[in-house]
DNA sequence: CCTACCGATCGGTAGG
DNA sequence: CCTACCGATCGGTAGG
């Protein structure tokens, strides 16, 4: 009953906790968050169906953890190196730029994990489904504030419509990661990245403010 | 035994045959084909679920009839109409305005069937998803013939890369599909009807030799 | 974290 | 088209 003793307790079920979650967002991605599979998920991470039992009182607070991981991984390999680039049509591209790349990378299997579970759970009303719309409103938000700060500066085109510009630009992004699922061909993430950058008048070689990061392959 | 008789039932069965695929094609535009539940469809057919059976041979029976079924009311109520246009330019805005039109008129109710569907399946390899994939490549190889002949009648942009464009069109009709069916806003379709217009260099208010039909209404 | 179990539902079959 | 069933799997629980 010594305290290190219980720390490594604690320690070895917050590692196995996130070993789940690691696990159970790499398949939401694949396959979307309704076919999540208890069973085939305590398979995947080596411990008994019941086993998830003990760290998830149920499948839809499973799902919610999921997500937030999801949410928490999203945040560190597409939002903080962005961020690197002052919003407006320069954080534009860094955003376009670092969403891509996350594709790219396999960051998540399927592609954009929320694309893939908001499909999935279109048909399933619900707290589950409620989190992932409102994670991507929040996106869709960014996207808007920065070509507000883009307007405001001048960056655009005279007289352009910004609501037409925000739906464009989320045309684009959101068909790099549904043909790469489809077709698992890197040119599609390339034609999404030129098509934001032709969109915003941006110079297709390289992007005024937007120094050619490689962000770090990491394999969630 | 007499001719009528026989001609009776099998006509009986026809038309069983083909409300049950209605049925399957409505309920697979919102949750897939792979949630299909031969159960829960029979249970809306108001037949046995071993009846199914008898129409059907498998699942993966049911499920390839039901996108030959898909793929003729397609044919009718978007590339039919849309052939009345002759193919360039103004073919792909009379596509797309028919695209856009049987997601506002709710022909599936989850919107566009195979776009839908493909999500469904990307982790499900086999004949059905190789019947999904083929129709979709039918349906961009559509969209590229029109802007090879648009290209060639020098109605596009000198300079113009087809590839990208090619690429902007089909995200502005998927993400119409995919954000009227999270949200079933029909703003997000006048959207993309006039982002298509707009990376045409199309006017904005009545496009050349479309004249605005509205196609009948039919909920299959 | 485990074994052992629950009722419900899955796709599919036997036999009519 | 039906009833009656099959083994497998689902999410979840009891009890440890």
């Amino acid at each position: 009953m010594a305290s290190p003793a219980t720390r490594a307790v604690r320690s070895d079920g917050i590692r196995s906790r996130e070993a789940i979650l690691r696990a159970a967002a790499s398949f939401a991605s694949m396959h979307g968050l309704e076919e999540l599979s208890l069973g085939e998920l305590a398979a995947e991470v080596g411990i008994s169906k019941s086993g998830l039992y003990a760290h998830f009182g149920s499948k839809e607070d499973l799902q919610l953890a999921t997500i937030a991981t999801a949410t928490a991984i999203f945040e560190e390999v597409v939002l903080v190196p962005a961020r690197r680039v002052p919003p407006g049509r320069d954080g534009l591209v860094a955003l376009s730029d670092a969403f891509c790349e996350h594709i790219r990378d396999r960051v998540f299997p399927g592609g954009c994990f929320f694309d893939t579970v908001a499909a999935d759970l279109v048909a399933h009303p619900g707290p589950v489904r409620d989190a992932v719309t409102d994670f991507l409103r929040g996106w869709r938000a960014l996207i808007r504030e920065h070509i507000r700060v883009a307007a405001e500066r001048g960056e655009l085109a005279p007289g352009e419509d910004l609501e037409q510009l925000e739906f464009d630009l989320i045309a684009y992004l959101s068909l790099a990661h549904a043909l790469f699922r489809i077709d698992g061909d890197e040119r599609v993430i390339d034609r999404a990245e030129r098509a934001v950058r032709q969109r915003l008048g941006v110079s297709l070689d390289t992007a005024p403010g937007t120094p050619k990061r490689r962000v770090a392959v990491r394999r969630h």
